[in-house]
DNA sequence: ACGGATTTGTAGCGGATTGTATCAGGCAAT
DNA sequence: ATTGCCTGATACAATCCGCTACAAATCCGT
């Protein structure tokens, strides 16, 4: 987990976020609050953030909306905090994407027990992921070098890639032998979800193949899996 | 997406088994049911489940130690089912390693809503070879190379294998020695349920043994048991 | 802003794979 | 021996995927 995760705490209550910091700060986490959608927004833009405790009821912005919000965006877990017993509140925002909530009045104990909680399922769901940013890694015969976006091969010199097949290799890569479907794979690479009859990833897996692998007609680095998706099949190294 | 996520429902109350399944599967998922921890190890062990919800209370082995075990694992995500209110299980279940809990009695379409938040962070893919990803092993005349997908004959050369074929073969290797209905391989091989007129497996055997067998007539690596399934009858031995 | 070049998405053909149907052979029980 | 089921094998149809070709979109320098 590297540093100390970040938390940001966003209600409008100045009592509930003073102790809800202070109470992470002193289990092993870094936090910043905020008191309403606007003040959050900024502080997202200025900082990295592990994840986001919202409240549901605020001024301005309603929590809801902006759960909405976050979670389309998907870059960072939430957790809700909502008025006890309310049962529709928790169902809505779960199924607009939070990734657990707590009832109001709640046990800070709790609190901190479920942001571990998500904070482990979204690093296990996650390998490397977005760590490869400015490093330079192996693979099979290859080595990437995601600063200039470009591959070397050992034998010959280096193999320019546009920019879907940079997304798609860097995705892939942080994935390693994991099945990744073509929905997945259209999610994390272009953010969109897929037609039925999209054909826009193995097209872009066809056009990464014929530069990365030896032998087109028997690809064993992208490896296909019928009905499931691609897979990376090859340990990834770190580069010096 | 591959086929529909498999939900093992782990409780001691028919009611409640009953219930949850069917509900589950109204809504676009396969559930299965295991009455205590003994059933549901016998059911983890012969199939392929996305998510486990386990009941707290429960006669025999407790659901919190279950709960530690599975977490342990790490193979499976965990939902756990609480009796209300009782804060101290809620807490040591999530610390514990459970990815979510539900206090009893729920509403069921907040526990679905629950499962997909938690499907939706972990099942980002699945190792394509399960336990023997990037792993090569020998067995009678054969290597199996489970990144390329081939088959390395002692003597003639290379066997491409098909995507089922290899499917098939991994899950047996797996479980060598160990009997398997046609249910267990079609549910770990594609994660389906088999229909009564169902005879996909069988073919499926059929095309691999003409790739390994030295005497398709008398086949010895794979063994058919008759109103049993089909058994690996070899040692299996991890290669360099 | 314009025009050309590169990149990216869409459509469709053809090969490969896989599930279903069907028939034939074999084992077991009567 | 006969009957009934179970399994092995073949044939075929449906589906999936790779590839090419083309159209739309984007980029970039002037």
């Amino acid at each position: 987990m590297g540093p100390l995760p970040h938390i940001l705490v966003v209600d409008d209550h100045v009592q509930i976020r003073e102790s809800v910091t202070r109470y992470l700060e002193k289990n092993g986490m870094r936090a910043t609050s905020a008191k309403d959608a606007a003040d959050m927004d900024a502080k997202l833009a200025g900082g990295h953030f592990d994840l986001v405790v919202l409240d549901v009821m605020m001024p301005g912005e309603d929590g809801l909306s902006v759960c909405r919000r976050l979670a389309a965006a998907g870059a960072v877990p939430i957790i809700m905090l909502t008025a006890l017993g309310e049962d529709a509140d928790r169902i809505a925002g779960l199924e607009l994407g939070a990734d657990d909530y707590l009832a109001k009045p709640f046990n800070p104990r709790e609190l901190l027990a479920r942001i571990r909680s998500v904070l482990r399922r979204s690093s296990r769901g996650e390998p490397l992921a977005g760590k490869l940013a400015g490093r330079t890694v192996r693979f099979e015969h290859l080595v990437l070098d995601t600063d200039r976006q470009i591959l070397i091969d050992d034998e010959q010199g280096e193999i320019p890639l546009t920019d879907s097949e940079f997304r798609l290799l860097v995705v892939m890569l942080e994935r390693a032998r994991m099945v990744l479907s073509r929905d997945q794979l259209l999610d994390l690479t272009a953010g969109r979800t897929a037609g039925p009859l999209d054909r826009t990833i193995d097209n872009q897996i066809s056009r990464l193949r014929r530069k990365i692998e030896p032998d087109v007609l028997r690809p064993r680095i992208i490896r296909t899996v019928r009905n499931g998706g691609y897979c990376l099949a090859t340990d990834v190294e770190e580069q010096a």
